[in-house]
DNA sequence: CGCACACTCACGGAGCGTCAGTGTTC
DNA sequence: GGAACACTGACGCTCCGTGAGTGTGC
């Protein structure tokens, strides 16, 4: 091959780019080889080098395809809409730097929470992890369902209460779960046991304020709460509960 | 339609999740609805309500809908596989937010630049896009091309000076590709104004290093350092440039 | 002549949006 | 009986990877 002219194969080596990437972008129009063999080779020059280079610097930007054969055909850009663009896609970006800012602080949540059990129910996780994503909707719905106050004490907790918290959480919620498909009595020792420390828990989360909480729950509409449980669990642990308060309130 | 029991529409409505998306997890067995009517038109219950959260909630961890599939299907998920994932997501999150950041960085130091200009030329924004975009091989290049301490002096600028070095570049580059394509006279009064706002720049930019630079520049081989010129520009600077130093030097 | 290389379709993928043409519900 | 809703294909989107089957360059 004389020097300066490349086919497609040595210029993709030499640029970095696949074949396929190059013919695709032949397709589109957006880097047309220099010239053609009498076989219908691509020949690419040293020209058509600068242009990929170019093409592969307005990517990294973010630009499209159809975005950067626009402005590669224009070759002078004003300054204001290119400033417009970079503008936009310096947005773009920021949002989604924000989104996984947020995913990778739920992710560590997770990992924390999970790193100390050895089998995780997938409706528990999932209970916990929608928790986590609606926090600003689940605030709401406590100051709409509670006065300010009980809500703020709730809520307020720092990073590590929460996880510490969400672990025994995990646990207890799972061990019910494990009683019901089991198909343990209610009132079994197993299982007031278990009832036994949800109820700690349940203190513990509110803060003492339990008995407030607890009221609101009964005379509010049914609770749209995330709640891992299904319908069958649900009907154990109330009656379990009940038992629980019969024998010792 | 009884309580609790959902068409499409209605469940769509319901869950926030488009018609399309929830016909399509049906399709491929992520959701499949309780019921279908006789009509073959699809039933949801309250039930596919939890199960369209839970895999709403991995999805937003980033989870593809296949391994959701899989998830939901075991139920119970051992610790210790889920702790995998977990990390393997968290790992790629961490990966993907570096990225952002650093393009974000270029993105703002782009806008810093362009933001002095009315016009811009794409192949000198290009240039500066690459020198940002390959700093390090750059970085690299010099420590081979020079003595270490001449590359130190040069690479070792800070943001502020670096974004005003290139807003001058940008001036200088752009200025002399006009004047090329205006079909200027190399030894004309304008072409040598600019010529010699480029050698005090160059000099600027190696802080009183020139001579030495220089003197590598011509024994080395071409240079492959990101160029933003022409063939035809590059031989009407060097043109220009020789005029210069003969009156000058 | 043979081997490496290039060519042109064409499918697939993730996660749906968006027609088009027809059937169901109430 | 008619509006509103649902159904099943099927194509489109982005940016290519990955074949399959055939033609060129040296």
């Amino acid at each position: 091959m004389e020097k300066g002219i490349f086919a497609i194969g040595e210029f993709a080596h030499e640029s970095g780019v696949s074949v396929r990437t190059l013919r695709y972008y032949d397709s589109i129009g957006l880097l047309t080889p220099s010239d053609y063999s009498e076989g219908g080779h691509r020949l690419y020059s040293k020209n058509d080098l600068t242009i990929l280079k170019k093409i592969k610097a307005l990517q990294f930007l973010g630009f499209p395809l159809k975005e950067i054969k626009d402005m590669l055909e224009k070759n002078i850009v004003e300054g204001g809409i290119l400033l417009e663009s970079l503008n936009f896609q310096k947005d773009l970006f920021e949002a989604r730097r924000l989104e996984i800012v947020n995913i990778l602080s739920d992710l560590s949540h997770m990992i924390d929470v999970v790193k100390s059990e050895k089998l995780v129910n997938i409706e528990v996780f999932c209970a916990m992890l929608q928790k986590l994503m609606f926090a600003e909707d689940t605030e709401k719905w406590f100051k709409e369902h509670f006065s300010t106050d009980i809500a703020d004490t709730i809520l307020h907790v720092n990073k590590s209460e929460e996880i510490n918290l969400d672990k025994k959480w995990t646990k207890v919620l799972s061990e019910i779960k494990q009683l019901s498909f089991n198909g343990a009595a209610p009132h079994s020792n197993e299982t007031q046991e278990t009832v036994e420390v949800l109820f700690q828990l349940m203190d513990e989360t509110v803060k003492g304020k339990l008995e407030l909480v607890e009221e609101r729950l009964q005379t509010s509409e049914p609770v749209s709460f995330p709640n891992p449980f299904t319908e069958k669990e649900q009907e154990f642990l109330k009656i379990a509960m009940e038992i629980y308060k019969n024998n010792n309130f």
